[in-house]
DNA sequence: TACAATATGTCCTTTATTGGACATATCTTA
DNA sequence: TAAGATATGTCCAATAAAGGACATATTGTA
């Protein structure tokens, strides 16, 4: 049986940190909207609205931290998004947060 | 110079999950809520308004993952919580999945 | 030909959250 | 004695976020 917290908590984290997420998914590879969600919907087993990952997209690109460039695959128009270096290092910053967190558990 | 993103993240990261930060202060020492917005507010470098800290910690105390006893101190009455079991719990599984994060950080 | 899947977007009403104020009480210091 | 610090709480108007619908287009399948 699972941890009963963790699904809940995976819940918190993912529509808090949505942005995050997104940046982890392309990290480590290219891909379009509607295969984020997909994967995010399958990896962390909860619901994903397209009305909330397309805006999130579209707000990490203004913010310089994704590009996109578009393109045709069997008739279907997708958006391909790509981390730029300054996503990268977002999501370092991030990573240094939690890992500080990991190595420090006890708050003094 | 410190990282220009730390910052905002540390602050989106205490604001929501704000609960998981208390869990981790009182695990290491049970305090009175004064004590941990102090803490709080010197640790994170961040402001932290009274108004947001006491409804969390009753509402952790409610679902049971901290625990109080009101104690007078130089004529002071202070409310110190304690963790539980059931906190701990909690706080492990928050850490089991930053772990996850940091040990597969591109979602593949 | 209708329905499901792929693909990306916006809009709007409802719900949740926020910041700041209101409230009260004691102790310490100027 | 007034102001600032300690200590804990609530309340509410303004703002932000969420869920779900609306919108459009193509492809594949029953």
């Amino acid at each position: 049986m699972p941890d009963p917290h963790q699904k809940e908590l995976v819940q918190r984290i993912v529509k808090n940190m949505l942005d995050i997420q997104l940046l982890r998914i392309l990290q480590a590879n290219p891909l379009w909207g509607y295969m984020i969600k997909k994967k995010i919907e399958t990896n962390f087993k909860i619901k994903l609205r397209h009305g909330a990952l397309y805006p999130t997209l579209n707000s990490l690109e203004r913010k310089g931290f994704l590009k996109s460039q578009k393109q045709t695959h069997e008739g279907r128009a997708r958006k391909i998004y790509t981390i730029t270096n300054a996503g990268k290092e977002y999501l370092q910053s991030y990573y240094n947060i939690i890992k500080d967190q990991l190595e420090n558990k006890d708050l003094q």
